[in-house]
This record gives C-alpha cells, structure tokens and sequence, in this order.
DNA sequence: AGATCTTTTTATAAAATCTTTATGTCCGAA
DNA sequence: TTCGGACATAAAGATTTTATAAAAAGATCT
C-alpha cells in the first residue's frame, strides 16, 4: 500500500524542515511548499491526501487561499497557525478546515490528528468502475451500464445514484442524501428524493416496480445494494 | 423541522446543560446522557448525527466508552476534557475521535469545529458485525441477519432490538424500553412493547413459540440473549 | 426566440407502519 | 379447579410515509 501524502504549505523553512523531517519518519510523503500559488500549483498536479497549511503566509491571506482550495480539493486541510483568537479559529474551520491546531504544537498531537482525519477522508473508491448483477457504475467516466447498454441520466440523478452506490449496503437518510446532493437549503424537502428516487429506478431497476437495487426504508431514507442476491 | 442531532454524553449536570441550550439556541436537537452506560443506550434506539463526550465521566472509564461506541457508530465524536496532557489526547484520537477540545473552551470554537465535523464526516470504515449463533447484528449499516439472509425491520422494530442487544444478557424493564423507544408520553403503553416483540420474534426467532434470543421476564421485561447456548 | 431537456411543484393513489381492539394462552394463587 | 393478571398474537382501523404521473417553472442549446 502506498504512502499517504501530505503537503505541508508554509512559509518559515524552519518549520516546513521540521515538519517534513516527522512526518517522514512517520511514513508519509511528504510535499513542500513556500507559498500559496505554490501550494495551489501543487495540488493541481499532484493531490495529496492532505494539507498542512499555516495561516501566516506572505502572499496571500491564508484564508483566501483556504477557500480556493476548497472550491475543488476535498480531501482534508488542517490548519497551523499562532493565531490564538476565536475569530480566526471559527473563519478558517468554516470555510473548509478540518481542524485548527495553534503554534508551537505537540508533535504528538499533531501526528494524531493527522491520523484521525486520514482515517475519516479515506475513499473507498480507488475503484473507478464498480459492477454489480445486472448494472455497472462507471465512476471515473460518470457512465451508468444496465445490462450492458448505457443508461443516460441527468446530473442530478447520477449524483443521487453515486452518493448510494458508494455507499453500498447502507442506510442513508433521507437528511443526508438531501444534504449531499441538493445543499443545506433543501435539506428538508424530502419530496425530491422520491421523484429522483422513482426516476432512478424507472431507469436502471428490471422491474421498478419492485426494486433490488435501490430499497426504501421507511421513515429512514434509502439503501442501495449492489448485488441483491448476496444480501 | 428535521435538525440535526447531537448527544451530549456529560455527568456533569451544569455543563451538560450549558451545551444543551448553546446547542439548542443554534439549531441543533439535543439528547442528553449523564452516563456512559446511558449514552450507549440512547445512541441504540436514536442514533445522533455527532457525539459529544466528556471525557472525566464517572462510571465508566471515558476511553472505554469511546471504544465501545465506536465499534459500531461511525458518525462524529468529539471529545471534551479538561485533560491538558498529550497522553490522553493521542489516544482518544487514535481510538476513534475526531476532534478533542480542551475545557473550558469557547463556544464560538465549539460550534464551528461542530459544522466542521458534521460537514465533512462520512466515513465508512469496515463496521464489526455482532454476531450470533444463528443471526447478526449490523449496526452501522443497519443490517440485520438471520441465517445469512437479511431480515427487513420497520424503524420502531430495529430500534427495539437494537437497544436489547446492546444489553446482551442483562433484562430491562418494560418502562425503560418503553421509555427509550417511544418515549417519556408512552412509557406505561405495556401493550406496544408486546406487539412489538412477537413481530421481532417472528422476524428473528427460528422458533418464535420457543424464543431463545428474546427472552421474556414476567412482570418485569424483557432480556436479549445473543449465544443462548452459552448462557 | 424556440425547442428541448431538467428540475421543481402539485396532486393523488398506494403502501407501509403504528395503534388499538379482540381474543386466547399460560401460570400461580386462592 | 377456578380466577385473575400478565403475556402472545392476529387482525382491523388509523395514520404516516412513499410512489408516480403530470403540470409548471427554469435551464440550456442552437
């Protein structure tokens, strides 16, 4: 198994020395950067699985940075900085931070956390084709295979249908599906759901009529199976 | 109208009640435990979308909660504890927290490593099963099975069971479940709580004339038995 | 702008679940 | 043995939740 890798966003090379020097005994790849368009040019090209950033940097304020960042890396990004004020703290975990730790830290901690949000941000998905009985998911091309024949959805149906099928085997609720594919605002509008719901099956179901792949859990929300025969 | 959920897991009866009303002020449904053992029910028949648990609780050891708890919930805990020392902190992290805030902290902090937590926390790590001698217990995915093949419960039926099984052994009263599943308004409804388990022990029991899973205590309850041929 | 596709809203039918009622069983005490 | 209390179970009734079609509104594309 490969290495997780993380890079480390900071502008004093003291601490960017330090910290690749533990993190590296700590058996992560390590990637540097000094600035913010640095770090930005960086992840561009080789994501990794997680971002130090220090919130004191030169170029840029650390919080814009965060926010760019966040509009497309969503793996997780935790925060260093001596800021010790509330204010800080609040605006940094709200525009997408994971965590906040404050200078100087105890490595130990430090390590820890890294762990426990590592753990959290692991994808089940290195796969990016996932078959079933009867249907396939192709996740990298956003492709849906009902007996070999592609099936064409909208957006928002294959978001609904992804969300599920990454989590096969799982009761999702009705809360959370709308959450992830519709936004805060609509998170109560469990409606939605069964339109899109009864789409998705008229789509990829043999008989939707009475489903194997997408079950209804009343009063609960939605559970997806990819192979009903085994379940 | 469908909030999210927090537990708040603290013996201490004025901070508990502090976190509720901060909690509930901004938007959040409050269930409250003072103990582990409590906490470890409620989270059965309800489970929260995040956990806040206090660390210095009374009965039990803090960690081992932690541990116990995660065996199965795999949404958010957070730690509060006026443990300052790197020891502990490493290691409610490494035992399944995400995050670990120090007391007395500020509610602003609080509130936003909340969102963070709820936001980004998905995680589906591979969930133990309960297992029994002819059934199981999946309780992160909510699967239950019996001889293999999975059994369909209705929400009331899951939480039921759930919470006897998370008493392997031991009886709880007619009130207490009635209590925990239905509520405060229908804890004397002693005819629900029959209902209920006959539609269990058909769905569950090979024998449903002849439980031996869901036992009954006259005049008193009910008791799970998950290995009943080593009881 | 017009055609087409998608999402949102509305309406209603259907299904699932919960609650209540009715009836029967078991078991211990008088 | 009979009675009463606690329990088991089926089934009817009430309520909640879900399914689905279809119309309205909004987006998108040329």
């Amino acid at each position: 198994m490969n290495k997780p890798s993380i890079l480390v966003i900071d502008d004093e090379h003291q601490i960017r020395k330090l910290l690749t020097i533990t993190l590296q005994s700590n058996n992560y790849n390590v990637l540097e950067a000094s600035t913010g368009k640095e770090g930005i040019n960086s992840v561009s090209t080789h994501p990794p699985d997680l971002i130090l950033l220090d919130l004191g940097l030169p170029d840029e304020n650390g919080h814009a940075i965060l926010t760019h960042l966040r509009e497309w890396f969503s793996n997780p990004i935790m925060i260093i900085s001596v800021q010790t004020n509330e204010e800080d703290i609040v605006k940094a975990l709200d525009n997408g931070a994971n965590d906040y730790l404050i200078k100087p830290f105890r490595t130990g901690e430090l390590l820890a956390r890294i762990r426990s949000a590592l753990r959290g941000a692991r994808k089940d998905s290195n796969n990016p084709v996932a078959k079933f009985e009867d249907m396939s998911i192709d996740f990298a091309n956003r492709v849906v295979k009902k007996g070999g024949v592609s099936v064409k959805l909208t957006s928002t149906e294959y978001s609904l249908l992804s969300l599920l099928a990454h989590n096969d085997g799982k009761v999702l609720t009705h809360r959370y599906l709308l959450h992830q594919v519709w936004g805060v605002a609509r998170q109560n509008e469990s409606q939605y759901l069964r339109v899109f719901i009864a789409q998705l099956r008229k789509k990829i179901e043999s008989d939707p009529n009475r489903p194997r792949h997408i079950i209804t859990e009343s009063g609960i929300g939605y559970r997806f199976i990819g192979n009903p025969s085994t379940f």
